[in-house]
Order: C-alpha cells, then sequence, then structure tokens
DNA sequence: AAATTGATCCGCT
DNA sequence: GCGGATCAATTTG
C-alpha cells in the first residue's frame, strides 16, 4: 500500500488544493468526491503553521501526503492533506458515494446533502479523528488492494477536473481576502455557495 | 433568509 | 482567560 506520490503534495498549498477536486477522500467502508477544498501556507495569518511548529500542529511541518487532523471549536474534526512544509489543504467538503447508511447513521440525519457539507461534517460521516493525525493518505480504493481498515485513502480521478470556481476562504478572520477556497462550480455538495 | 447562541476543548498569551 | 479553519437549533425581520 503505497503512500501517494509525495512530488505530488510537496507543493504549495496553493498550487494542490484545486488539483484535489476530484479525488476521492476514503476511510473504512465510506467515501465521498472532494469539491470543496482550501489553501493555508506558512507566510498565512489565517493557518495554524503561521507561528511555527507546536505540538498541535505539528503534521502540518511532517511529511507530504499525510494528515493534519484538528479539533475546531472544542467540537469537530477537521482534516487537512499536509503539503510542501506549513503548507496544507483543509477539505472542506465531499459528495458522498460510498457507506451513506452508516454516514446517516453517524451523522444522525437522512438528508444525503448534510452528511458532508462541511469540515466537520464530513470528518464525522467517514469516522476522522486525531487517531489520524499525522497518518499517510495510501493510494488505494479499498482493502482488496491491500489498504488497512484504518487506512485514509485517495484516489485519482481518471481526468483532471475542470469547471472550478475561486473565492475567500470561510469562517477565518484573517488574511480574508486571498481568494484560496475552490469547489467544483455549481455542486449541491459545497458547504456554501460561492 | 439572516443573525444569534449554545455546545465544549485546546493552544497560546 | 480568550478566541477559534464549526454546526445546528432558535430567534428575528
Amino acid at each position: 500500500m503505497p503512500a501517494i506520490a509525495s512530488s505530488f503534495f510537496d507543493r504549495p498549498a496553493a498550487e494542490v488544493a484545486p488539483e484535489l477536486l476530484g479525488y476521492q477522500l476514503a476511510l473504512g467502508s465510506t467515501a465521498g468526491c472532494i469539491v470543496e477544498t482550501e489553501a493555508y501556507a506558512p507566510d498565512d495569518a489565517a493557518s495554524h503553521s503561521f507561528s511555527g511548529p507546536t505540538r498541535r500542529n505539528r503534521a502540518m511541518f511532517g511529511p507530504p501526503g499525510h494528515a493534519y487532523v484538528y479539533r475546531s471549536y472544542g467540537l469537530h474534526w477537521c482534516v487537512n492533506v499536509v503539503c510542501a512544509p506549513g503548507h496544507a489543504v483543509l477539505i472542506r467538503a465531499l459528495q458522498p458515494l460510498t457507506g451513506l447508511e452508516i454516514m446517516r447513521q453517524r451523522r444522525g440525519t437522512t438528508l444525503d446533502r448534510a452528511l458532508c457539507s462541511g469540515p466537520g461534517k464530513l470528518t464525522q460521516a467517514l469516522a476522522i479523528t486525531d487517531q489520524h493525525d499525522g497518518q499517510r493518505f495510501v493510494e488505494r480504493a479499498g482493502f482488496a488492494d491491500g489498504a488497512d481498515f484504518d487506512d485514509l485513502r485517495l484516489i485519482a480521478p481518471i481526468l483532471p477536473t475542470t469547471n472550478l470556481q475561486q473565492g475567500r476562504r470561510i469562517g477565518i478572520s484573517r488574511a480574508i481576502d486571498l481568494p484560496w477556497r475552490w469547489g467544483i462550480a455549481g455542486s449541491p455538495w459545497l458547504s456554501k455557495k460561492f
């Protein structure tokens, strides 16, 4: 179960973030298509890496292609894909594809639109927690390909995704003008319209 | 339709 | 002690 080529991720997050749209994010028997991302960088006042490495953000300075998972507002987990040192891409929304019934149970809703339409929602739907912080992503679609049940998985789309939309990031109070949020244009699975 | 609030934790000053 | 890369329920216009 090879980790994904580190060269793909060892770049600024603002380059990687739009390219991750269309990838599938999977864990266990659940998976969804990434439809919304945000980039964070070390010289970016809104980024957890802005003030250098700490215990919480150490994964952001670790190997590219690994996960940075942090707790948000005391309640939610949010997952990032680590890029170049201090760079990371926050996964903000998925189109649910696999394991919808488990997701509905975990989320406590039957409204599919509400399963993965936000960074805290999708981690709950896929059961991503701090136990995945610092863990690598593997490039396998399922366990039959040799991945462990607990491996975070990313699956590249057949063709690069086009029809993107770009705008300002959500829920931050610093560096609010950077256009570092990307989404699949018109997708009904976004956390918020552009 | 938009604004407000409560839940609840951790990192940093 | 304060505020945050959030969410959902409630209140208000």
